[in-house]
DNA sequence: ACTGATTATCTGCATATGCTTGTTTTGAGA
DNA sequence: TCTCAAAACAAGCATATGCAGATAATCAGT
């Protein structure tokens, strides 16, 4: 090729907000998947089981909802932790089509047990960020995953 | 269970930095890959095709870094681009262990395709979010894959 | 030139995610 | 009550990702 244009041109996808997300995503959750290894969880699996202590019986929509996944995906992920026996899944009277997800004993304690090593890895990285970082950080994912973005995302992409 | 403890083990999850970028990656992923559906890629897909675009001919280790994402990932990604012919593969005459991935005229085209498409997501992500922060966010996805992160992350999780 | 260590990829296996389509169950209205 | 639209899933298909094991090619050292 030879001459550089721009340093712009050069580091170009920077400039995509959704392969930044991606790429620090794919890093991050290595380094807590690492350290939640011991427990044979994934960080997503833990995030799942305490999604679910959080909220007692779900049905899938809800617990889809909660973590902002499709509800196929959703139960896609469910199978193995049922197959392991962490989450019970049972069909819900009040509305046959819904299934109520809980946890069950074994899962409240796999969770338990990944308490520290997940601890672990979030001092890590609000040690590695810093602590005013780390906050503001979560804010804005926050706030990206909130209806107001959304509204405002779309309506953008309209008047364009 | 019951007793609530303490709001802190109630709102737990979102303490998690890992599962807030989950999340958030999650949603923006889907709003991007909306705004690129018409071109059939996603918007992973573009990021790879870019990237090779800004590499030229790229080995698929050089590639995998550039991108923060697993070779073996990369392996299996890039083959649905192969077979679509996007992206040429050849072996690398000067270390034929090395395959040299590069654009092909199509793949080129096709990338051309998405650049409105793409710019649209992206304009629409910064209205919605603000140019300030918007920025303020790449730079901080940018601090998270780098080395400097990975080790302060690495120390810490040592010593604790 | 031969051997062992190293490197670059690939493959297979498993989870992560999303979309589309089909099935079951509800629930509103004629 | 019968009918049809809507809701909640489940299943199938395709991509996204990572890791461990297998292969081929290179290289350093003898």
């Amino acid at each position: 090729m030879g001459t550089v244009k721009n340093r712009e041109e050069m580091v170009g996808e920077v400039r995509c907000s959704c392969t930044a997300l991606r790429k620090a995503t794919r890093r991050i959750s290595q380094l807590y998947d690492a350290a939640l290894a011991p427990s044979g969880l994934k960080a997503t699996q833990r995030a799942i089981l305490a999604q679910i202590a959080r909220s007692g019986y779900v049905t899938v929509g809800a617990l889809a909802d909660a973590l902002v996944l499709d509800s196929g995906a959703l139960a896609h992920t469910l199978k193995p932790l049922e197959r392991d026996g962490f989450v019970a899944v049972t069909v819900d009277p009040n509305d046959r089509r819904s299934r109520l997800i809980s946890l069950s004993l074994s899962g409240r304690d796999k969770l338990a047990e990944t308490d520290a090593l997940w601890a672990s890895a979030q001092s890590g990285f609000e040690t590695a960020l810093g602590q005013a970082k780390s906050d503001e950080l979560r804010h804005a994912m926050a706030f990206l995953v909130s209806d107001e973005f959304l509204i405002a995302f779309e309506k953008s992409i309209a008047l364009a």
